[in-house]
Formats: structure tokens, C-alpha cells, sequence
DNA sequence: CTACTTAGTCAAGGTGCTTTACTCGCAGTG
DNA sequence: CACTGCGAGTAAAGCACCTTGACTAAGTAG
């Protein structure tokens, strides 16, 4: 049932004993752990991951500070503190909406779209890497199996700080 | 170099456009989320998963404060008020430490090893489950691969929340 | 006895989010 | 035209959780 193979098992390499909800927080930790390093190391120091989701989810025509709230998965409160912070620091604007009301459009800056395609650059660089230590198609395939598992076929949900 | 797979990939079950640091990240949040939502069903909703974590590093003989702010990766500080917050609520006992000194030992009570009984078994099923949706061996390969490249050989570090 | 080390604790501070409560701009309705 | 309501933004306070800094207590080595 819980497959505990205490002699079948010929591969050293999978760490029978630990829990696989542990694997995963572990992997994801290691894996984000060196991916700011590498970000730090290129100039990137002083954005962490969520500012990296958040250019994300304005990439492109923008977003107001709301709809910033509903892709990230947070209070439009926080969403609002989220843009102060980066405003002050030169990586979005606030725009009057072309819609009107009270609404302002959140755009990012150039040094944002720079990040963008740093952080990205670091991702692949690391991805490429790891592929020569472990089967990285595998892998994206069972997780996206276990995501589908667990969340369904629609979009996907907004990751979010883990506890 | 990237393995950007636009007309090789067959599969359709690769989210091939997210990235895998994602993908990871979207995984542990999701398995850990159902794993705590089983948790409350089953009466344990009380307890967070560093709760569970602590109770595994003080499992058998017990630790003293300092050291299981080690385990978790903490200060001593973090994990005295842990252990302040467990204790108040009847999942500790500190002792005299056999040890002397003015050390204290840490020792679960009945509660918390009644948890850690039933979070293995919940932990147990979900992954007997998701074993139904995904190779959960390949995936426990390939994410131990992940760890060792990024980690070493050397025993495992502690599980930190991620940002 | 003094000096150093180690374990524990107290207090303050910081970060990043939430909850509560408000203000502003606009649309619809009588 | 006010009047009501709503959606977006913001201000303030609170909270969970961790850190840093400073201190006390107990043992040990010189």
C-alpha cells in the first residue's frame, strides 16, 4: 500500500524513507534557494520571487493593483503595498486607466522587464543544469500529473507562500 | 539548450510553458495543502506542519531547545517559543535534563505522538492516492536526484518556509 | 576565585500579510 | 437633480512568525 520497500528497492538514490510531501518541500527549497542566489550574484539582490511573479502577472498591457491581487492570490490590500514598494524602487508606475473611474493601471519599467529577462535566463540556465543530474522530463511530467491530480484541469492557482 | 520542445513534445501533460522551479513550488503547495486539510478532518487542525516537524525532531529521547532550533533551522529563540507555544498547549513537557546543566529536555506527551501517528498515516494515503494519478516512484527519483545535486550527499537540511 | 562557555529567556524590532474601515469616482434610478 | 450603491484604492491597526541584542544561570577550566 504505501509501497515501503525495505528489500526490493535497488536504486539508492530515492530516499525510500522519506516522506514525499517533505521531498517536495525540500526540492522546491533547494531548487528557489539556488535560483536567488544566482539572481543575487547577477545583480538581481534585491527582488525576491514574489516581485518576479508579480512583474509576471503585469507583463504586458499592465494590470491594476485588484487584478494584481487576484493573480497573486492576495488582499488588494497587500497587492497595494506590494506596488508601493516597487514604485518607490523604480520597477512599476501607476498610470491613469484609459477605462477611467478610479482605477490605475500598474505598468512595469524598464529595469522590471530587465529582471524579467534575467530571471528567466537564470531559470533555464538552471533547468539545463539539472538535467544532467536527474531526468528533468520525468519530472515535470509527474508534477504536472500530481498538480492535475490535486487542482483539476482548469488554470493554474496562484502560488503562494507555503506555511 | 533549454529543451524547448515545440514540435518534439507529445505529451500533453507537461504544462511544457511553466517553469519547473514553478511547477515544484505548485506541487509542495498543493500536496501540502491537502495535506493539511485531512489533517483538520481528522481533528489534528491545531497544529501547523512545523508543528509536525518539531514533533519528528523530538521524537525518541527528546532534545533540548538549541537543538532542536538546529533541526528546524532556526534560532534558539524561534524555537523556545515554540516550544513555549506547544507546551502551553500540552504537546511538550520540559524536564530536568538528565544531562545536568541548565539544560532542559524536551519530551513529547501522548497528544503529540498521537499527531505524528495520524499525520504518517495521512500522509501515507495521500501519497498511496496520488500514486493512482502519477509515477510516484519515478517522481521520488527524480526529486532525490534534484536534492543531491543541489545539496550534497550529506544528510538532508532542514525543510525552511520557502519565502 | 576568575574567566570562559553554553543553555535558556526576555524584550524589542521587522517583515509581510490580514482585517477593518474609510474615501473617491462613477453609474443607475426615482 | 439628489440618492443610492458599487468597485477601486488607501489608511491604520493587528497578527503570526521570525530575528537581533542583551541578559541570566549553570557548569568548567585556568
Amino acid at each position: 500500500m504505501t509501497q515501503s520497500c525495505h528489500h526490493i528497492c535497488v536504486t539508492r538514490d530515492d530516499y525510500a524513507g522519506v516522506e514525499l510531501t517533505f521531498l517536495l518541500g525540500l526540492g522546491f527549497q533547494l531548487v528557489l534557494g539556488e535560483f536567488t542566489r544566482r539572481l543575487a550574484d547577477a545583480g538581481q539582490g534585491d527582488l525576491r520571487p514574489v516581485h518576479g511573479m508579480a512583474f509576471q502577472a503585469l507583463k504586458g498591457d499592465g494590470a491594476t493593483a485588484t487584478e494584481l491581487a487576484e493573480r497573486l492570490g492576495v488582499t488588494k490590500q497587500a497587492a497595494g503595498q506590494i506596488v508601493d514598494d516597487l514604485e518607490r524602487r523604480g520597477y512599476v508606475r501607476r498610470e491613469p486607466h484609459p477605462g477611467g473611474g478610479r482605477r490605475k493601471l500598474v505598468v512595469l519599467t524598464a529595469a522590471a522587464r530587465e529582471h524579467l529577462l534575467v530571471a528567466g535566463r537564470v531559470l533555464h540556465e538552471l533547468e539545463a543544469e539539472l538535467a544532467g543530474s536527474a531526468d528533468v522530463g520525468a519530472l515535470r511530467r509527474e508534477l504536472s500529473r500530481v498538480v492535475r491530480a490535486l487542482h483539476g484541469e482548469g488554470g493554474l492557482p496562484p502560488l503562494r507562500p507555503v506555511w
